[in-house]
DNA sequence: TATTTTACTGAACAGTGGTTAATAAAAAGG
DNA sequence: CCTTTTTATTAACCACTGTTCAGTAAAATA
C-alpha cells in the first residue's frame, strides 16, 4: 500500500475548501465530484471524508465562510469617516470589489441552483440582504424603501454575476463599476 | 415485451420538447436525465432518440426556440403604439420575464460554465443582446451612452440571474420587477 | 520500545447517467 | 395479405457518483 504522507504535507480543512473552492467555480457544483477534489490535492477521495462528513458540507463551510467575510467588509466601510453619500458609493463599491475579487466564494453564494445545496443555505443570505438593507437605510437617512434597496442590490448583483463569468478583475473595471454605483445613487435620489 | 403505443398517442418532437421544458427549468439541465423526461412522456427514455440525437441536442432546440421567443417579443414591443418610454418600461419588462420565464435557457445564455453547452451558443447571445442594445438607443433618441447601456443591461441580468437561481416565477416578481425598470429610467433620465 | 491514536488508502457498494444495439410491433404501401 | 418502413421497447454497456469501511502505516504517547 502507498504509504500515508508525512506531517509536512499533511491535509488540513483549508487545504480541502481552497482545492474545491477553486474547483467548485470553475465547473459548478454538480460537475465537482470528491474524486476530483483529491485529484487536485493529490490524494485519495476517502481522505476529504475524514475531515468533511460529506459532499453538501464541504461545500456549506466554503459558503458559510464567503457571506461572514462579506459582512466584515461591510462594517469595515460602515465605520470609516465620511459623509453618508460617498459611504453609501463605498458600500456599493466595496460590494462590486468584494465580488469581483471573490469570485469564488460570491459564485458559491449567491448562483447557485442547487436543491439539495438551498436546503443548507436558509439564515446566510437573508442575513447579509438584511445587514446590506440596514446599511443603506442608515445611510439615506431612512429615505429609501425596500423596493428601492432590491433595486440597489440586484444591479450589483448583475455587475458582478456577469463580470465573475467573464472572469475580470476590479482594477479592469472600476471605471464602469463607478459608473454604475453613481447611476444607482442617482436613481434612489430623492 | 410491451407493445408499441397506437398512433394517437405517438411520440412527436414538440411532446418531447414540452415535457423536457418544464422539466429542465424546474431542476436544471443537470439534474433533468432522459428517464425522468422519458417518465413524464409515460415512454422509454430509449424512443426519445428517435426524435433527438442527443441530449444536448434536445437541450439546444429549446435554446434556440427560447431566443426566437426573445427576438420576437423584443419586435412586438417596439411595433406598439406607445410613447417611447413606456415602450422602454415594456422592453425592460420583457427581458426580465423572458429571464425568469425561461430560466434555464437564460442560465445557458448567460450563466454557465459548461463548456459542452457553451460550445452550442455562439451567434444566438450576441444577437440578442444587439438587438436589445439597438432598442434602447432608438427609444431614447441616442441620448444614451454605453456605459448606461451597460448599468441598463447589468441591473437587469441581476434580477433574472438572481431570480433565476431561487426559483420563482415571473407573477410573484411582477409588482418588483415594474419598479425594478421605473428606477432603471428614472436613472438614465436626462 | 511498545502501544495507541491519528490520518489516510483503496476496494467495494449501490446507484445514476447517456447512449446504443437488438428487436418487435404498428402503420403504410403494394 | 404480405412486405417494408417507421417508431418504439428493452437490455446492456460503460463511465461515473457519493459514501462507507476494513485495513495500514506514520506519529504521538506511555
Amino acid at each position: 500500500m502507498t504509504p500515508r504522507k508525512s506531517v509536512e504535507q499533511e491535509l488540513t480543512k483549508e487545504m480541502i475548501l481552497e482545492a474545491a473552492r477553486g474547483l467548485f467555480i470553475q465547473e459548478g457544483y454538480d460537475h465537482v465530484s470528491m474524486r476530483k477534489i483529491a485529484k487536485v490535492l493529490d490524494c485519495s477521495h476517502g481522505a476529504i471524508y475524514y475531515h468533511f462528513k460529506n459532499k453538501a458540507d464541504l461545500f456549506y463551510a466554503l459558503v458559510a465562510k464567503g457571506f461572514s467575510l462579506l459582512d466584515s467588509e461591510l462594517d469595515r466601510v460602515m465605520e470609516k469617516q465620511l459623509p453618508n453619500e460617498q459611504k453609501l458609493m463605498n458600500i456599493f463599491l466595496e460590494y462590486i470589489r468584494f465580488g469581483i475579487n471573490n469570485s469564488s466564494h460570491y459564485e458559491t453564494m449567491f448562483l447557485t441552483k442547487d436543491q439539495e445545496l438551498k436546503s443548507f443555505l436558509q439564515e446566510e443570505p437573508n442575513h447579509s440582504f438584511e445587514k446590506f438593507t440596514q446599511a443603506v437605510t442608515v445611510l439615506t437617512d431612512d429615505s429609501v424603501t425596500l423596493q428601492e434597496v432590491w433595486f440597489v442590490f440586484l444591479s450589483l448583483h448583475g455587475f458582478v454575476a456577469h463580470f465573475c463569468f467573464k472572469g475580470q478583475c476590479f482594477d479592469d473595471l472600476s471605471v464602469l463599476a463607478e459608473s454604475h454605483c453613481r447611476l444607482l445613487i442617482k436613481a434612489i435620489k430623492k
